[in-house]
DNA sequence: CCGCGCGTGTATACGTGGTATACATACCCG
DNA sequence: CGGGTATGTATACCACGTATACACGCGCGG
């Protein structure tokens, strides 16, 4: 319930209208997650229903606003208190994609890493570029854009150092297999410990 | 579509109905991500309209058996090879929270990142507690799980760090507003990394 | 033996998230 | 004056996630 919280947040701050209240949210995320606006609605409806938030009419300009009620307002502050469950995450995708690619036959795990990797990287770099042109001012927003940007970049070094770390393991897994005892050694397999770093197929790792 | 696809991949390995493709995939991925059954079924169902899986009827123990077809085994090995878009990543609930605590007033921010914080450190305990009695074996679904459970940690890791980067930052931006008339003050008086003993290597990070 | 809980298995309903789109108004600019 | 663009509201539609209904088989104790 991300969003109905977030819009509850910013409502706590002032009352506003539908379309404000996205341009509210992404000034001060940037353009990271971009708000649809219909979504804004829905869950304002939503959050009305709920006894959250109150519409009261339209303001001089013809905007329907809303206002937190007193529950809204509970329901905020406990919000912002209660920390993120890290006990059930959310699906990440990538970690879900690997786990599947060393179990299926047929899939080339190094090349799936590599093609990752080279994606994260990428994604690294743009993320440096904006935060040389964001962290120019000194307004609250600014320094709260400024920290989802290095949120994101935490993440995407982390996602990196982990497909290393997967690089590693795979291969480590695949030579373990290789001079097993009792492998059946189908073929020379071109000794997962030679040339090429990144040759570890499913067929080395698996069965 | 991540379990759209994930289920199209576990499909390309061998026929299955849909209670086994539960289970195979909560084998491969530990109970990290615990698939709900009725999506399997409506996914299933997605997958059959859109022509990548066929039902094949009901096996000897009356169970509706599902195959992929030739476009399922195109759109799988694509879904391999294509890395994860991190152009539109998905939404950071924490990032958020976060974001909104340093720009709405009246929110402690210093409050809700220790609260996010100690919980994510036992998070992180838990998972170090899971990898010993994970690394038993020597199977790919160990293997798999393995790597899931590093990827949290890795992850977990990271939010730490971030957090830790993020009570500086706010401290330094504190510190900054309260000694500025009008020019910036020599001196960061408090200091950012005054007792702080997990100090992130904030690197060149920002600023 | 029979009811009961339990694991297995299939299917559907419902709320939320996310995206596209319809619709309306105002304002600038050629 | 007519069209493009920004602002603003509202709705439709699909995907995801969860809960729940329904059915079957099997072991176990009263």
């Amino acid at each position: 319930m991300t969003i109905r919280s977030a819009l509850l947040a910013l409502l706590e701050h002032k009352p506003m209208y539908g379309y404000q209240l996205r341009a509210e949210f992404e000034r001060r995320t940037g353009a990271t997650w971009p708000l649809n606006v219909g979504q804004v609605y829905t869950t304002l409806s939503r959050l009305e229903r709920d006894g959250l938030v109150e519409g009261t009419g339209v303001d001089e300009d013809g905007h329907g606003m809303y206002v937190v009620t007193a529950a809204g307002r509970e329901e905020a502050a406990a919000w912002f208190t209660t920390p993120v469950a890290r006990s059930q995450p959310p699906r990440d995708e990538l970690a879900i994609k690997l786990a599947l690619a060393v179990t299926v036959p047929g899939v080339d795990v190094g090349t799936v890493i590599q093609h990752q990797r080279s994606a994260t990287m990428t994604a690294l770099q743009d993320y440096t570029r904006l935060k040389r042109q964001a962290s120019s001012g000194t307004a609250d927003s600014d320094l709260a854009w400024s920290l989802v940007l290095d949120s994101l970049v935490f993440s995407a070094e982390a996602e990196i150092r982990w497909l290393d770390h997967c690089e590693a393991r795979v291969r480590r897994a695949a030579a373990e297999r290789a001079d097993d005892p009792v492998a059946p050694a189908a073929g020379p397999s071109a000794g997962p410990s030679a040339g090429n770093p990144s040759a570890a197929t499913v067929e080395e790792v698996s069965r």
